[in-house]
DNA sequence: TTATCGCCGATTAATTTAGTCGGACATAAT
DNA sequence: ATTATGTCCGACTAAATTAATCGGCGATAA
């Protein structure tokens, strides 16, 4: 019902574990499984999908790990939810050209398709780091809340 | 991912069926179900719950039926999808209150939220007319290739 | 009073998603 | 060189969701 899978939960998570980090600093799969209490096999796919996409780098042996490969402000949450799960239909009666048997009678399809298509726009205008930027928000709470502990 | 079930599917169909129909007509689930080929009790239930949430209203007995119980420019696709798929929700970790395990650590939350509520009001803004409209396209389509039809 | 329709709960089947297992290859440190 | 630590990859099982079916009840126009 229009929800995302929790493997692009996942992959939005590690994503976000990764960005805004210093220059050089690697992200290996058991310290975001551990972080996120996410299946370490399970992460492991999902990180391998991302880097097969291009959306973060692999660099591999011991100290390996990952980076992000894309700048959070350019990349969109629809290219992460295409990546992962493959791409974005709300609509069934296109997937792999095999139209349904109701196609004759269902009217319906075009209009649909056109608002399947309004969804993907607004998805590939949902930057990352509109997502991932909470962190400087937490970061900023922080701070004020070590202020107020303080100041009294 | 970011699909509609099948019963949407169903519904939106059976609401295209009944729209813009002339005064005292009555859809029956029969009909429905031959007309787009759709599992006549799958449809049986979902004509069921739409009835029990006033979208259409039954009309028992032999010679009964439904018939669209709101107004196609003033009803939205959003409410189909709740009363046949419940709320809409983008993210899982709101579900029933119990917070996930990676809460905690999850910055991420807060962002898919906000979003979340875009994607509901999107579809809060599609009228069911711009789905079932189309029909009346599809009549003036046929009136023009009638005509061309004639012109040569 | 009966045939035709909607109404309802429970059950099964199919599909999709989630998570696991086992083993390969790469490479920095010893 | 050998080893520990990392990524990479395919096949598999389990769980959850969705789709479809079954059997029986209640309403009502003919």
């Amino acid at each position: 019902m229009l929800k995302l899978t929790k493997k692009t939960d996942y992959a939005l998570m590690a994503i976000n574990y990764m960005a805004y980090r210093k220059e050089g600093f690697l992200a290996n799969t058991r310290n975001i499984s551990e972080t996120y209490h996410i299946p370490l096999e399970q992460l492991a796919k999902i990180l391998q999908t991302l880097s097969k996409n291009g959306i973060i780098v692999s660099h591999n042996g011991p100290k390996g790990g990952y980076t992000l490969g894309v700048d959070p402000e350019q990349f969109t949450l629809g290219e992460v939810i295409r990546a992962i799960e493959g791409p974005i239909q709300m609509i069934r009666c296109i997937e792999g050209e095999s139209s349904c048997s109701q196609t004759e009678q269902c009217t319906i399809r075009t209009p649909l398709i056109k608002i399947e298509q309004q969804l993907v726009d607004f998805l590939d205008n949902i930057t990352i780091d509109t997502i991932c930027n909470e962190n400087e928000a937490i970061d900023q709470k922080k701070a004020i809340r070590g202020l107020s502990n303080i100041s009294p």
